[in-house]
DNA sequence: CCTATATTTGGCTAAAGTTGCAAATAAGCA
DNA sequence: TGCTTATTTGCAACTTTAGCCAAATATAGG
């Protein structure tokens, strides 16, 4: 692998490993869902110290997933990536495909 | 978050997981193009000890994504995933739309 | 049977990721 | 200004992951 391949698969890379945690995933699934959406009540669907959360929501931002803005005193997240129900159900795809093929290999 | 609703994320992040490597990329992306490939050959590809670029497909097989058959004492793998392409698409466009807004910001 | 080759596994170390608590920062309100 | 609330950041403990080397396993071929 030459520099700009290694390039190519980083950047992707990035993007995996910030949609690769369950807390995240649901951070995801609240935002697609509610539009803009303040820490604390991100809190509250995730269920850890709001630290977490709020780095957690760094690393989506980081990545490029999510945006915020400030009022006030809050924070609002907001979801900004549209593809990723489409991206999600290829996911899906291979959850599945792959307990099929596990049955088939204990029948 | 409810134990059916974490079960769900983990298998998400299962796969995801599988994804977010840069070795583990490009062996998809080598499987993609040559059907079936041994692992000496994928070893070539990545440049790392054999041993590792086993280990990384043992992930890809375990999240679904490779199938692997033995053929005497070699073993081929084979990409199990046809989806994949749109989700490196859409992954990609958070990479882009991601750089366009950083640029936004400088300017 | 013995040897060479392909692959996987065990053991180890280094690096990266996760989390909670406490402290810092920022903004609204009395 | 002083107090309260929302969010982020520093720190430390812990878990996970990656990579190499060496050893184990499996199979082909003499």
């Amino acid at each position: 692998m030459n520099k700009e391949e290694k390039a190519k698969y980083e950047t992707r890379v990035k993007v995996l490993k910030a949609l690769a945690h369950p807390a995240r995933l649901k951070l995801i699934d609240v935002l697609a869902e509610e539009d803009e959406v303040c820490v604390c009540d991100l809190t509250d669907a995730i269920g850890t110290d709001m630290s977490t959360v709020s780095r957690h929501l760094t690393q989506l931002k980081n990545a490029g997933i999510v945006e915020s803005e400030k009022h006030g005193q809050m924070v609002f997240y907001r979801l900004k990536v549209k593809c990723l129900t489409g991206l999600f159900g290829c996911i899906e795809s291979v959850v599945e495909g792959h307990i099929k093929s596990q049955l088939k290999v204990l029948s």
